[in-house]
DNA sequence: ACAGTATTGTTATTAATTTAACAATAATGA
DNA sequence: TCATTATTGTTAAATTAATAACAATACTGT
């Protein structure tokens, strides 16, 4: 899936990417009481073009003034209206290790439509206790909670040999959106938002420009 | 950058990080016994389609036999020729908190060559001790460290308001790579490789299209 | 009043990436 | 022997995304 309807146009998912991105520097922005806001500024904020703004706030119907460009909080429901979804979206992670509790941490309070409602782990030292007041379930109960709660994305931080079995598990509990930050590749159906990043292919393309740039020199 | 030159030929960035997945599944492949493999068995395994495997080792000259496919030890090789850089390369974590020690854990051991071999925090607490037999130091040891260590590769945890901070000081220090998992966008200079991923925008993505699947149907 | 300036909104162009198409090839089996 | 099949390697087309170009506009200062 490479492109969006809102309101019968057809939206880049890319600019869906960079819309959160805008937001966040609105909010930013607004917090410390600017109300306007030029193109090339918040293209400066999210190292964008300036171009790529307006062609984007463009897609989205949102019109600026010529002498004091965008109305910050405007344009802060606009997007929001497009992004948010009332009254919010539950999600779970699974697999409570480090990687998993920092990524609840990094999360934490910080999106209040976005809440973090669940976890699991196989670990039985870890079932039924809580995380930062969010209960961790058995891996048995994966389908009866996340229907139970509502749950419609899934964060997975488990071992990468687990990586398959957990997706397709929580597929078939109705899961619709995928975070795989597991090292193993998954699939899932069309209709189910997967990102998948990976860490470690990350890192050797790192490595590999730090090769061309020490040998080109 | 979005191209790069090996062995006279332009090769898409892209295109590099599918060689580093590649290579993983052929390692797990390899260790399983298995000697060659067909385009349409890698792409299955990393999810991408035949021909973009097909044309991606063609971009490198790689060939495969007719009936057998690809050798996948000496495509490793091949490979691993490209991406790998003798003797390896350093790397830090700046910012030893939940989400450092995470990757500090998910990536230990993965690649022997490329090591981490700092660790930066500004908490008096951890400055001095051992994190996994990996030292962890004072943020105003920051240039010493890594031009003594030879440190090439930053990856940035740190608090969203001080990543630009950091990330300035460790350019001027002589990093040539970043992985910023901060919040703040940052500006590097050309010849630094950035990544950056954020975890919230892609949340949200997901969000997005939770939304749009249950309105649409 | 009018030239100069800065910015938006939009179209056109270029670049990058993916997908499709298909000839070439080698093995298989009737 | 010769059609069938499955696969590679490569070129061509299509798609997608980014960049550039520029008219339109409204404000400023002279």
């Amino acid at each position: 899936m490479t492109k969006v309807k809102i309101h019968s146009k057809e939206i880049p998912v890319k600019t869906i990417g960079r819309l959160s991105q805008y937001r966040r520097a609105l909010l930013i922005c607004s917090q410390k009481g600017k109300t306007h806001i030029f193109s090339h500024e918040i293209a400066a904020i999210q190292h964008v073009t300036a171009v790529q703004v307006r062609r984007d706030l463009m897609l989205i119907g949102f019109n600026g003034s010529l002498k004091q460009g965008y109305d910050i909080s405007k344009l802060i429901a606009v997007i929001s209206e497009i992004l948010d979804y009332e009254p919010g979206v539950n999600v779970a992670i699974f697999g409570l290790g480090n990687f998993g509790r920092a990524l609840f941490n990094y999360f934490h309070g910080k999106r209040s439509l976005l809440r973090i409602v669940a976890t699991f782990d196989s670990n039985t030292e870890k079932i039924g206790t809580e995380y930062n007041k969010v209960y961790c379930y058995s891996p048995y109960r994966v389908e009866e909670i996340i229907k139970k709660k509502d749950i419609k994305i899934a964060i997975l931080t488990v071992p990468p040999d687990k990586a398959e079995e957990v997706a397709k598990k929580v597929v078939d509990a109705g899961i619709k959106g995928i975070l795989n930050y597991t090292s193993t590749p998954i699939d899932v159906p069309d209709d189910v938002f997967l990102d998948e990043y990976d860490m470690i292919t990350t890192m050797e393309k790192a490595a590999f420009f730090v090769k061309m740039n020490e040998l080109n020199l």
